[in-house]
DNA sequence: CTACATGCAAATTTTTTGCATTACA
DNA sequence: TGTAATGCAAAAAATTTGCATGTAG
């Protein structure tokens, strides 16, 4: 939920245009935190009424190419985006569905996994499911 | 791509019945080790003309349901399925696309991370990515 | 027999595409 | 001004649903 800083010359370091479409289309993905199409374009389509879902698409694929947003992919779920930020992983609630993140950096487990299964691994995906605080009571 | 014991019994057991497109679904998944729908509907067509794609769909909910089968998601991809089995994560070739299975045993892991989180953490997925050795070449 | 499963067709839902128009750089 | 981005409408993909018929148990 940070602030973006610069947004606008990240975009535009990147190659792409700062429309305004864009930067709220990115505004709203770091507000929401994990958010899928269908909520951004209701969302956004308040502020925006001439916005086309369309254009949502067209962002999400090019902002992802350039690595500015992230996408989710979780069982049975929308696929969901979000800010493109350092090593973490997902916490997934089993009974509520709400995702948050947990800092971990993955590369220690990458290298282990990578000497004991003898492949070349140079990344990883983590996530992980329980109860949480809010559901546990 | 191990045979499947008792495939009858355990579908069954688990309330569902054992017919020859729900039989052969699982066999062909088995056979295939990840698959996605449309191909497993392929295949299966060749054996079983008569065979709807809505039958598929619906046998996935189901063999889903009674964890006979499971999902699985990759960014980018769409929905492969395999036989649930014993804990193993997923290895996927950045250049190929292929998928691998990796014997790894995650209840450490979920335990190191619930506890560093210090949340209710009681599953997680783990999915890795690199160059596999025919690529690499 | 009877409840569950299949197959078909139609309906939804999700995502992509082409093209004219707009607007950033 | 040139090129990328938007918005619209239409198309394509992917998934779900209702219902008549078939079949496993």
């Amino acid at each position: 939920m940070r602030k973006i800083e610069n947004l606008d010359n990240i975009l535009r370091q990147k190659g792409l245009r700062a429309t305004a479409q864009r930067l709220m289309i990115c505004d709203e993905i770091n507000k929401a935190g994990h958010i899928e199409i269908d909520n951004l374009y209701e969302n956004l389509k308040k502020q925006i009424p001439s916005l086309s879902l369309a254009t949502i698409y067209k962002n999400m694929h090019s902002l992802v190419k350039k690595e500015i947003i992230s996408e989710v992919n979780i069982k049975g779920r929308k696929t969901i985006y979000e800010m493109t930020t350092e090593s973490h992983i997902h916490y997934i609630c089993t009974e509520c569905g709400v995702i948050e993140d947990i800092a971990f950096d993955t590369m220690a487990l990458v290298d282990k996994i990578s000497e004991l299964s003898e492949k070349n691994i140079t990344d990883c995906k983590l996530t992980t499911f329980g109860l949480c605080t809010n559901c546990a009571n």
